[in-house]
DNA sequence: CATATGTCCTGAGAGC
DNA sequence: TGCTCTCAGGACATAT
């Protein structure tokens, strides 16, 4: 998302609009009227990426923070749809007129923050990026929790970044059992979780992310990604696994999400394992 | 304090 | 066909 909206640095913004003022209102700050008055003008001199948040940098150092969630799309193009648009950015001097955040289920947000406000609401309440994350950090953090590992993943305060398909498919490069409990990881096991952390993300936003059977994900030019079709797992449920072949992969539900996983491969008796892409 | 559960939405697809 | 039910790249408030 934050490469595909790269070529709207530069430009500047002359008016900010929500055209579906009937919706229920997504969490929205301040209130638009605000919100146009503070950006009006405003040079968009960087566009920044902090976890699953994308960050708009104003010349006046105010930020505008978009958190997609589940179906938010940050857009140069036209939506994929007439409804369910939540925010237009007028542009002029560079080459788009526009910038929008669509959004079909409405779960997403959008805030104009202040540097202060930004420290408090987001850096204070994210830890490090998923792609900058020690394998020490990950042991420091979680090696006296209860939890499941698949679960500690999507806590976004331990890590930020990793999403329900992506902590699935860490686990499977790691090799482990997404119910394992973290205080019962080894070392080496908290070093191929970061490995494979670095390998899955980095291999998903070279294909654009994962645009999902129900088409949601687009980029900022309303294309479909690509990465769907290298999953090992997600969404793979009784197919074969493509490592060992001969498991079968199984879908569970953890913290109410679903987890995909090899049976085979992934045991909480640590077998010998080392992290490779296939 | 840490961890578990309910909730906010829309729409696609499965099953009856 | 038309209905109900479940489920979906998420995060947070509230309950335990």
């Amino acid at each position: 998302m934050r490469r595909g909206v790269l070529p709207v640095v530069g430009s500047q913004i002359t008016r900010a609009q929500r055209p579906e003022c009937r919706l229920r209102p997504i969490l929205f700050e301040p209130d638009i009227c605000t919100f146009d008055r503070r950006v009006r003008g405003q040079e968009i001199v960087d566009i920044g990426r902090r976890g699953k948040r994308v960050m708009i940098h104003l010349a006046n150092e105010d930020v505008i923070v978009i958190e997609p969630r589940m179906t938010g799309l940050v857009l140069l193009a036209d939506p994929p749809g007439p409804e369910h648009l939540r925010l237009r950015l007028t542009l002029q001097g560079g080459i788009n007129e526009q910038l929008l955040f669509w959004d079909r289920r409405g779960l997403g947000t959008v805030r104009l923050l202040s540097p202060d406000e930004l420290k408090v609401k987001v850096e204070g309440r994210l830890g490090p990026d998923a792609l900058n994350i020690t394998h020490e950090h990950l042991k420091h953090k979680l090696k006296t929790s209860r939890r499941e590992i698949k679960v500690a993943l999507l806590d976004q305060a331990v890590v930020a970044g990793i999403g329900n398909l992506y902590a699935a498919e860490i686990l499977f490069l790691s090799g482990i059992d997404p119910r394992a409990r973290c205080d019962r990881l080894t070392g080496p096991q908290w070093k191929r979780i970061q490995q494979a952390t670095q390998a899955v993300l980095m291999e998903a936003i070279e294909h654009e992310g994962s645009t999902l059977s129900d088409g949601t994900y687009r980029n900022a030019l309303n294309g479909e990604g690509g990465y769907q079709n290298y999953h090992r797992v997600y969404d793979r449920v009784d197919q074969s696994c493509l490592r060992c072949k001969k498991g079968r992969i199984r879908r569970i539900v953890q913290a109410q999400r679903s987890t995909f996983f090899c049976p085979k491969c992934q045991q909480r008796r640590g077998l010998h394992h080392t992290v490779r892409t296939i």
